[in-house]
DNA sequence: GTCTATAACCGGATAGAC
DNA sequence: GTCTATCCGGTTATAGAC
């Protein structure tokens, strides 16, 4: 959604490298990502997606070889914002980690359909054979490493105490911003996830910092 | 799974008052919570379930007027557990609600399938539209009042410290509770669900309370 | 690049035989 | 209580016209 231009290599049935302005194409992985939100991906149907963009069923896979095919794209679309924004960063401190992680739930709570879309392919891959399942175990593995790395050389640089537990903590936030998001979907109007997030940011700082300091106020 | 008496209030398409010995429907349900998990709602298929129960769809439409009026019933099979051992219990202490919390996920590591299912389905219903909607709702706000309550009492009597949010607690453990299944049934193996549970609810006591203890040892 | 047509199948629900 | 038959509609994917 943010970024058009970076990682396409192109690899549609008809193909070569695409133009910029491949306009038809955007529309079609954003329509997928509202209908993979509300049905999941076994029950969307490409004719109902084509048709939202305008479009018959055949004419939707002239761009996407397969409703398969579909799904990985829209995964990709959707990994380059965190992508850019969290895990291409190196953080220089574990207050700056998670203030990002917060600015990252903040982004979530203006997009119900992405984060409904986020959370029924995360259950449903829970299924081997599901076509999303290796992605959400490799981006799984990746956020982990990525949060515990940041982590563990924040408690060597003395931000944080020695006996804070890295991957045990990278792991219990990952479920925090996940089970926050299924709550939030449920009942978008009536709970604040970012606020609830930001408690808990801030006790956990609390908790682990050797000086009892929670995030910075500016939060 | 536990109880097969309970509150079965025998509304089946035939009906009456059933037969204790309900094999058959009780084999459908179980054959149903494993469909469920494994596709999710819509994409499950009433005759493959039938299939594994031994009869054909037609033969489970008998026991069950439609695939919607399967999954409530599926939904209020899965409950009668957790009521028994968590909602309709008065704890006298944090620490004693947690704990059971704790034992509640052990339960769970145990039931793969089933804790899938869930995720699939409190994810999907998200969807206002879902069958499952009202349930998923419903059920959040029973878990956050019952956790809440105590949590209130407890900071009454003095267990945790009078800056206690009971609510915002209670949002935060059920998205913990949440998101470590949803990790852990996308790798069963190798993720500790019960023991990341203890170390989050170890700290969180620590956290709340006056005097810095944690869960009972036992745990 | 998009359409229509079609192949080959699967979906839930109902009706009626046994 | 379970089966078979049937209705009517939906599914992905392919083929070929334009």
């Amino acid at each position: 959604m943010e970024r058009t231009q970076s990682g396409r290599t192109g690899k549609g049935p008809g193909r070569g490298t695409y133009a910029v302005g491949d306009e038809r194409r955007r529309r079609i992985l954003d329509a997928a990502v509202e209908h993979f939100a509300q049905w999941g991906f076994h029950a969307s149907s490409l004719a109902r997606i084509a048709k939202d963009v305008g479009i018959t069923q055949g004419g939707l896979l002239h761009h996407f070889r397969s409703k398969e095919d579909l799904l990985v794209q829209v995964l990709a679309r959707i990994d380059e914002y965190d992508e850019e924004r969290f895990f291409s960063r190196d953080f220089d401190s574990a207050a700056e980690c998670l203030t990002t992680v917060l600015r990252l739930a903040e982004h979530n709570s203006t997009r119900l359909e992405r984060t409904r879309m986020f959370n029924v392919l995360a259950a449903e891959a829970g299924d081997p054979a599901h076509p999303a399942h290796a992605y959400f175990t490799a981006r799984y593995a990746k956020l982990v490493e990525h949060l515990s790395g940041t982590l563990r050389r924040a408690v060597a640089a003395g931000e944080l105490g020695a006996g804070t537990d890295p991957v045990g903590v990278a792991h219990e936030l990952a479920a925090v911003m996940d089970g926050l998001q299924l709550q939030w979907v449920l009942n978008p109007a009536g709970f604040d996830m970012t606020g609830r997030l930001r408690a808990y940011l801030d006790r956990l700082m609390r908790t682990l910092t050797a000086d009892g300091s929670g995030l910075p106020a500016e939060n």
